[in-house]
DNA sequence: AACGCAAGTCAACGACATTGACAATTGGAT
DNA sequence: ATCCAATTGTCAATGTCGTTGACTTGCGTT
């Protein structure tokens, strides 16, 4: 045999050997043909099943033809974070008398749409996109915050507080569980288990409410910080009404 | 990047750029002496820095010489955050009269610990790793909670709550430390500069506080939610005590 | 009809984790 | 003291990944 280095490009029979593997039609890719497949790629196999060559697969194309659509990985991933973003909670809040409701509110969308792309969650807890859907949902906070009756200068300091208590906490709980169910399921039975068979006299506390604990994912966790939240916004938002009007 | 391409053309006797130093005398690598050339790499370039052949070469060894000691890469990660993590807060804490004073100062040391490390906050946080450390840190925040008067049911799930909002806000905190510095001043000037701009037509409340928003990275955000937190305790606890004490 | 150029393809590269075979060293049994 | 087998370090090889540069193909313009 001689090198195959350049004889390699035959014609015509290299393409109908396999008859499925045809060329793909001119112009028949897309940023938005790419990031329908990642999706699906994602949503199917996780965020770390999401390569090139998977892809590649997915769309009957060769894994480097997404280079022609995206510069890197990152930017594909960055705008496909974006592109669920603005679809799962698009326009839908729409404020009520009441600023408690309001937040809640938010808050458990925000949350469901973190459970909804678990794989994306860490990235997107971190990360500012300075996009329509966040201004809009910022207004919509801060228009809450300041119905509560609080200083404008709390407002903008409890926004930040409430929206990254809100990310950060889903972000954990999504990141738990996109982790394989048999590991989280081993976890968490080696968890009670171990804080049972602990020495009473070392740790009295923890042997006396043994039985009360909770693990790590427990879903109540986030709702129980809310309330807290809220009431203890309520609390400031009174005291500081009492303080502005002077004993109103 | 350079081309490293003359450390690896060794093959028989060029390898003695250290003459004498063929061969890593036996015994001379251990956990733990690989847990230290591991954390060292770490601290220099980061968690994504910390490959076999960095670590084959910060010990002079080869790199799949660590597999005689550990499993995979999971466990030694693992085992050096669990390393980390006892040396940053053994038994540093000692409870005093006040609840609030030794909740915090358990916050803070969290926090810190989270801040000192960030390349391993994200993978801190959603692991639990049922080790002395983490025994006492729930025993001394349990007992706090009962001090405060909760009643055992909630003193469990607001360990929980606690504890979550903790090492999530800590970890998202230090995941921007741990990104490129230029990377993060970009996007906080880039914030300011889009939310100045936004219509006042659209975004009235944004447009009327502009000046008091303030960024994601705000270390102010912290302390905030931790005073809420307590707060919000309090309020429970009076609540719970004059429920349980039939008005005092 | 010819051609330029964008879009798809392909092989190759270097970095990565992991594996199985191999070599050197050690301590214990003889 | 000597041998042996287990332990520990080494090395080549495998298969994955993202990314690059050279190539081919065919559409739109001329």
């Amino acid at each position: 045999m001689s090198t195959p280095s350049r004889d390699r490009k035959s014609r015509t029979a290299s393409k109908q050997d396999r008859p499925g593997r045809t060329r793909r039609a001119r112009d028949s890719l897309s940023r938005q043909v790419i990031l329908d497949a990642a999706e699906t790629i994602a949503a199917r196999d996780g965020l770390d099943g999401l390569t090139f060559q998977a892809l590649g697969k997915e769309l009957t194309a060769h894994p480097t033809s997404i280079y022609r659509h995206f510069r890197d990985k990152d930017e594909l991933v960055l705008e496909l974070i974006d592109n669920l973003r603005s679809r799962s909670y698009g326009g839908q809040l729409e404020a009520t008398d009441s600023w408690r409701d309001d937040l809640r509110s938010l808050a458990y969308h925000i949350h469901e749409h973190y459970l909804r792309y678990p794989q994306f969650a860490l990235q997107m807890a971190a990360r500012t996109t300075r996009r329509p859907t966040e201004f809009t949902n910022v207004e919509f906070a801060l228009d809450a915050f300041l119905r509560a009756g609080l200083p404008p200068h709390d407002a903008a300091i409890f926004l930040r507080v409430f929206g990254n208590v809100i990310r950060s906490l889903s972000s954990m709980e999504a990141g738990l569980h996109a982790l394989e169910a048999e590991t989280r399921e081993r976890d968490a039975l080696a968890w009670h288990l171990e804080y049972r068979r602990l020495a009473p006299e070392e740790y009295p506390r923890i042997a006396s409410m043994s039985d009360q604990l909770t693990d790590i994912g427990d879903p109540r966790v986030f709702d129980t910080a809310i309330e807290l939240f809220l009431d203890a916004i309520e609390v400031r938002a009174r005291k500081a009404d009492g303080e502005g009007g002077q004993g109103t």
